[in-house]
DNA sequence: CTGTTAGCGCCTTCAG
DNA sequence: CTGAAGGCGCTAACAG
């Protein structure tokens, strides 16, 4: 019944300790539970809240701390399924601890991710979870005094903690899986070898080679654009060489659809003509057939642990930066075989199907 | 060289202020732009602004302008890519001009809008886009004054703009295609029946049949769960039925993938055994074989178009609500043929595959 | 236990 | 054209 007064202003903290009869003070310390207050008192000020619909003015109150209830996420590309559920889990941890979180997608270009920073610093946000793209941000944020954690890649470890997976080991693996299955001419695909990522991908790559006593040709590393179309281009002319390497293992969901675009597209198939697998998954690669060998990375759990990470660090501000590193999975599927040429499995591995 | 000294305190307008010279009304009219300011003074300021790194508070600011430069998005679950995009195309358009986004991910949970919700009120935001899963949200938002777009669905059209696609004739022209085709036992799969976007997909879905002159029957309607676990099942016993539909028509992306995993389980041909199309895209439906027959309805879009609308509607608070429609593309594929039984094509269909 | 006082950093009249 | 003064809504001392 009663229907409360919307028609005017916002209802304040002032509205409701004069409903309840008591200064504002009581009244912020009933709502905010810190301090003394009579029980009495207490219900009160509740009931006059709810009853006038008060909600806090989390900027009045922010001016007041010093930060907003809220941690910033800045990410290169929502589209791509993986910074999307990279967002999602950040998102859903800091909703457990009652933050908000103010999204940025950078779209990879290095001004937004600047202006981006900035609009986070001005709301004096609680802290900053960045897959960078440079170290920039960071260094920014950090001159800013904001709490900041990398994902994904790092480019400033004194500076943030960072949260990432084992890139080198997921590649390693991944590649000694095709070597004892007797690859020996393996093109990696890779959108750009001077993060961390990529360079610890192509570290992993290079180290498999070595361990079986291989020297690895510099031409089987191809670097390629960001996006699927480069991507197939490149596997394309990849796939036209004289000699016509066995496998291709790509660095991300991305290429990885390129490059599958561009097996299909040479009328080759997989994994009889040329092997194929790939670093990061996609819901895609168990939907085609043959479903596609991943080195699988949880972009989900990403984003949950580094939120979590950046919850200590808001708490611990001065503790020495920490990097944490998630495992991968290489879940073993169809899209790798021996390689063409060979009776069959020189055996060591079990492709077991999941 | 003179590395500032960030290892205070944050720099306020007062210190610019100070280093120019100047009072702290004179530096803010500078910065801002608004009000009188002798061209030199502006360029002392700015430059003090600068070398300082003044970064405006936000909060500050938007506690005196009563309302922050951050709209709030409010969506169902960021791991499904039509919202991911939906997102993408809302934060695209808002950085365009100048504003943040502060993102919340509901995982479908009403008291998790409803928080939200709260949060987007107590921080002031300048407006509001919402993909909502029943009135309340809006009808809270509207009580609070905030600006409010309703995408994808609406519930409160006197409340609240609406952005949404053309539900109706999208379904109804897929249906139409199935129908010319021969089929006469179609199942449209759907996980939610009573709102907007289920309600006209379902419409369409009766409309086509009666302009065919057959009469729809209810048990071709479906109801299932949201997940694609819970659409398999659905679709597994659907498929069990003695007399076997020729066609499933999902009315999303998730559903569909349900569906299609169901009809490869079943040992089924497609579109041979059964046709299947979709409301709603996903990137798999071009890599899987055969490819997917889908209405189109570009999320990224509609988020766009959301947020343009809503940034009018923050300048202009009072006009009327409008519901805007966006057409759909029904995209021909392979994934639809002829009826089971029937010779061929009976004509009048042109599938063009793209 | 409660009220008074004093800002957080900014913008905005209002005098000068 | 510029400076002084006041207040946005809230909380954190500090008295009472």
């Amino acid at each position: 019944m009663a229907q409360r007064d919307t028609s005017r202003q916002r209802v304040t903290i002032k509205d409701v300790a004069e409903a309840a009869g008591v200064s504002r003070s009581t009244a912020s310390r009933a709502l905010t539970g810190r301090g003394y207050v009579a029980e009495e008192v207490r219900q009160r000020v509740q009931s006059a809240a709810t009853r006038l619909g008060y909600v806090a003015d989390a900027l009045a109150r922010s001016l007041k701390q010093r930060h907003s209830p809220v941690i910033g996420v800045l990410v290169s590309d929502l589209s791509n399924p993986f910074y999307a559920e990279l967002a999602a889990g950040a998102a859903r941890r800091a909703r457990e601890k009652n933050l908000g979180v103010m999204l940025a997608d950078t779209a990879g270009e290095s001004d937004a991710e600047r202006s981006a920073a900035e609009l986070f610093v001005s709301m004096r946000v609680a802290g900053v979870l960045v897959t960078p793209v440079g170290p920039q941000v960071t260094t920014y944020l950090a001159s800013a005094r904001v709490p900041t954690v990398e994902v994904d890649r790092y480019f400033a470890p004194q500076l943030a903690d960072s949260v990432t997976v084992s890139n080198t080991a997921g590649a390693r693996d991944v590649t000694d899986h095709l070597l004892r299955l007797g690859h020996r001419n393996i093109v990696m695909l890779i959108d750009e070898a001077s993060w961390t990522t990529g360079r610890d991908r192509i570290e992993g790559f290079r180290r498999a080679h070595e361990a079986h006593g291989l020297k690895l040709d510099d031409s089987n590393v191809v670097t390629t654009g960001w996006n699927s179309r480069d991507a197939a281009l490149a596997a394309t002319s990849v796939l036209a060489r004289r000699e016509r390497p066995t496998a291709i293992f790509t660095t991300n969901n991305v290429l990885a659809e390129g490059a599958w675009r561009a097996i299909h597209a040479a009328g080759l198939r997989i994994p009889e003509d040329v092997s194929l697998c790939t670093f990061d998954e996609a819901q895609w690669m168990t939907m085609v057939t043959p479903e596609i060998t991943a080195v699988s990375q949880n972009a989900h759990h990403l984003g949950d642990a580094a939120a979590a990470l950046l919850l200590e660090r808001i708490a611990e501000p001065d503790r020495a930066p920490q990097p944490i590193e998630l495992e991968t999975t290489l879940v073993h599927r169809a899209s790798v075989g021996p390689a063409p040429g060979l009776p069959c499995d020189p055996g060591g591995t079990r492709p077991e199907r999941r």
